[in-house]
DNA sequence: GACCATACGGAGACAGTCTCCGCTTTGCAA
DNA sequence: TTGCAAAGCGGAGACTGTCTCCGTATGGTC
């Protein structure tokens, strides 16, 4: 009687679940040498499967990176728990945060992409976790914001949104460090202190006034 | 003798000619429809013409794309000169090109990727059009710098690829309009007024090993 | 040991990029 | 005009990558 209410879940094959897991061990690597875009086909043929093997685990390149992802997660969420320990000031505690989720997001060359696409359509796999980590910085966020330390009108999904844009502007391999740091630099001068609302061009009316 | 000094030109011939410009103008209409991702042979196919003749005329996307924009070209630097002749105030001067760029960035779905690509390899067709951006900003920047209306450890790339960095959150469609405007808000707390160096995480002294 | 649901492999359909080469057109020169 | 070389054209097809389908193998269970 190992199925017990309806929609019980079947313990899939133990050759399947080796299969998946080592699926998952050589698309780290290749995405790692190749970018997230590194051929699927190339991963299976690595890994020793056919292509409908990879396929039938992972139905497309969102959902074997939305695995690989989930990996990852149990780290991200283990520093997300440090910083809220032993961070106390929360300003300092938020951008932290942003840190970590920048180097989560530079994991594989490309991964801003989809996630960001994720962002929109939330039918991708890697929609829920995108939310999730949305959700945690809107925490930090708040935080900040009660005790002065971050603007009010901001938003976490700004700032998620900051965070991969950032992440995308390194693109391949580290390429353009200094302008990312540049980049994170001028965010958190956007989001940190409690300010007056910035105005931009297309909000202000063409005079500006002399701040 | 029609040749006279060793590397001259020759005037393509009419049916080259007209072929080109309308690739281009079938180009652009299936650009601005299908993305930049769309597929050359369609726009091939749509221009009726083999595709042999597209791949002649621009080796790969970007030349095409290339293509496109010089045609823009001369609205933004008119936009450009507009800017520089009716804007007093060098910081609001700056805010309005960053917003032209901006609009130029979100021409098509997807521009802004090779966009950012060109800015580190400058084999690329764009990459000639991109330096020449960077420079503008630079020139917009400087002004600013000289007025006090914005930091001096900015610089015009990162600006650029602030600006580039937005329209990509921009995404498909128009899709995060909110963010994208948050972001640009955001930015320019980070380039306006002379302040001192809002510090990253990365640069503050973080001890790697358990903060 | 038999049975069958589960999973596997890989051939191949499909789509996109880009090249190659035989044929056509253009423009110049006689 | 006519002739002819250079310039340009078209599209078949090589190649690469995605993803499906189905005949075959295998693990788990009774």
């Amino acid at each position: 009687m190992s199925e017990t209410t309806g929609a019980r879940e079947r313990r899939p094959r133990t050759d399947a679940q080796r299969n998946r897991t080592h699926i998952l061990d050589v698309a780290e690597r290749h995405f790692s040498e190749h970018g997230i875009t590194g051929s699927l086909d190339a991963i299976a043929k690595r890994a020793g499967v056919g292509a409908g093997t990879l396929y039938r685990h992972f139905p497309n390149r969102d959902a074997l990176l939305a695995a690989l992802l989930r990996a990852r997660d149990e780290d991200l969420m283990t520093r997300r728990d440090e910083i809220r320990r032993e961070e106390a000031d929360s300003a300092a505690a938020l951008a932290q945060w942003l840190d970590a989720l920048g180097r989560w997001a530079t994991a594989f060359d490309g991964l801003p992409e989809p996630l960001r696409a994720a962002l929109t359509e939330d039918s991708s796999p890697l929609a829920l976790t995108c939310q999730g980590y949305v959700t945690d910085t809107d925490e930090f966020l708040r935080a900040a914001q009660r005790d002065g330390g971050a603007r009010p009108e901001v938003r976490g999904r700004d700032l998620f949104l900051g965070v991969l844009a950032t992440a995308w502007v390194r693109g391949a391999a580290m390429a353009d460090e200094s302008s990312a740091r540049a980049l994170t630099a001028m965010m958190r001068s956007g989001w940190a202190g409690p300010a007056r609302i910035a105005r931009t061009v297309s909000d202000a009316p063409h005079r500006p006034d002399q701040t």
